[in-house]
DNA sequence: CGCCAAAATCGAAGCGCTTCGAACATCGAT
DNA sequence: ATCGATGTTCGAAGCGCTTCGATTTTGGCG
């Protein structure tokens, strides 16, 4: 193995020196710079991360805690994990994973052990039991969700409500007197997810604002489900003719099953919805919809978390406004 | 910060012993075991993994290059990381997470930096160009997934040739005189998925020896495609009654147009599959298959690398062989 | 009762790096 | 020539742990 020593001989200066010149922290003439940065390609030198740990008290790991069992949308958490690896590498971060499955806790034991020198949370619950936990971690923590009680946390998160309240927005000022909204199955509600319920918060005060009659509708991915619930979205007494579709599973059926009842999209009924901006782009019928901004909320994060390495900073909740893309998928009326 | 130094002038005994006591490396009585313990707790002491990783020359940490950014399989991705990360924990060992996409070169980095003590490496194309580099890594590697080249290097995978050649048979053996393959979309096939390629030989081989019609197509997952595919398995001048399919994402439309068709499985089309068994369990019609054994697979990954840190062995290719489950969707005919 | 091997514990030397104060060199201003 | 001021480099002290040889303790046995 190579050592920072064996560099310094080669360059023909101290080991500080060499430091230095790695880390930018005290000026360096060019010449000497040179000299180094040569004999380290030379040599092939690789600093050794944990003697760099132990003397500076920085890992340069990121932790983070991912769903990786979840029933929800894998595609979109791998969006998210994507877009921090990359973040975190722009930053000179690694990351390591964990997993929220392996329980609390290791959030503690990464941050402890100086394994990671800030983590950042997936997959945030209303509720989430990981919360408490949280806020003890010596260490900078960002939460990519808000919970209930964010007292003293940091978090990323789209603006939910505002979403909701935009797509009924929408849809009412292309002249929709009655729409309805398709949310996840029952099973995401009950567990709090913190995202679901904001967005129908906002759905429901805009509708209720504007004196919209609005149905609401719990649905699971499966063909079946999706049929039994565009029957009642669709039953004559409502004369609905706008939809919000806050599901990404149920998207695929959902337009499959419109064009086997030979309902056009938007001729017949109005379609908007929330998911990934690929998602919506490639369905049988390209959708108008918000964008999960997976890639920027990543992003986010990890930017979040480097600054607060640096230096002190209070506690921030961090919501950023939809952007809607029109695809075409909803008409006035 | 509490330091092992701490610790050991609260239990009254040497660093040393402490250590000792927490590696278990010497034979330590059982009261001073006791009482370290004792001072570890009441202290809160957990171990600087920087210092130990310099002192010991072990990170305990397992890279893992991930594509996260792939077309494919999300689930079934994730169900390989999160055995992985299970197993690793098992071992008492972390995971670092690294991108296929980050480029070649990750597992160098976190090896020769001492990042990480060994690299998995997921989706292994035949011909992939990582190959020769992660030949060099001075590190034990393991590739999920067995490439063309494989010298010198540990794999891990399912045995998918023997997978194809177990579904032909299941189908000839209840007396199908015509099957049909449906496989991938063109493009993977031209990547070079291996997975892909041995599957096919391995069907091709049973149904050549038994002087078997067998038609193979390749297929994408939307609904569309899925049509045109069937309408050519089906065309009448085959007579094709048996059907392999290694296509997860088709699965869905597929059993949805056999019943707008209005076939029964397998009164009409006996169809097999391979794919993870949670989803052949849950489909429409629940299939029979044969399991992609994700979990197995990762947690074989990971014991190899680890017993490859202990000692020095042979680089091995290791094969599961396949599982078949009978749900029922195959019949005689 | 003394001896010796085995068991338990200690002390100190690193592991490879960062960082701080000090030393040295250079140079324009006095 | 002299003096700071400024820029550049060096030396050494750790960071917190593991590990190896040495030392002490224990206990069985002649």
């Amino acid at each position: 193995m190579i050592t920072i020593k064996e560099v310094a001989r080669h360059a023909g200066v101290s080991m500080s020196t060499v430091s230095y010149v790695l880390s930018g922290k005290r000026s360096i003439s060019e010449e000497t710079k040179r000299r180094v940065e040569q004999s380290i390609v030379a040599l092939g030198y690789h600093p050794n991360a944990g003697a760099r740990a132990l003397a500076s008290s920085r890992s340069h790991v990121l932790g983070l805690i991912v769903p990786l069992r979840s029933d929800h949308n894998m595609p979109v958490i791998m969006q998210f994990v994507s877009s921090i690896v990359a973040s975190a590498r722009d930053y000179d971060y690694d990351v390591l994973l964990l997993t929220k499955e392996a329980g609390p806790g290791e959030a503690h034991r990464v941050t402890a052990r100086s394994m990671a020198d800030a983590i950042i949370v997936m997959d945030v619950e209303s509720a989430d039991p990981r919360v408490p936990e949280l806020r003890e971690v010596d260490a900078p923590v960002v939460l990519l969700g808000v919970p209930d009680d964010h007292q003293g946390l940091n978090c990323v998160d789209l603006d939910f409500a505002t979403a909701g309240r935009q797509m009924a927005a929408h849809l009412a000022d292309l002249g929709h007197r009655s729409i309805a909204l398709i949310g996840s199955p029952p099973a995401v509600y009950e567990r709090g997810t913190s995202y679901a319920a904001r967005l129908l918060a906002g759905f429901q005060h805009e509708t209720g604002q504007r004196n919209l009659p609005a149905s609401v509708h719990s649905c699971a991915a499966d063909y079946e489900s999706v049929s039994a619930c565009l029957d009642d979205v669709l039953h004559s007494d409502r004369g609905t003719t706008g939809l919000v579709v806050h599901n990404e599973a149920v998207l695929g059926p959902l337009l499959l099953e419109l064009r086997r009842r030979s309902l056009e999209v938007p001729a017949d009924l109005s379609v908007i919805t929330l998911c990934p901006d690929d998602v919506a782009q490639n369905l049988a019928v390209p959708l108008t919809s918000i964008a999960i901004p997976a890639e920027e909320l990543g992003a986010i994060a990890v930017e979040m978390v480097t600054a607060r390495l640096e230096r002190e900073q209070a506690p921030e909740v961090r919501l950023l406004q939809p952007r809607l893309t029109n695809r075409g998928s909803t008409s006035a009326r």
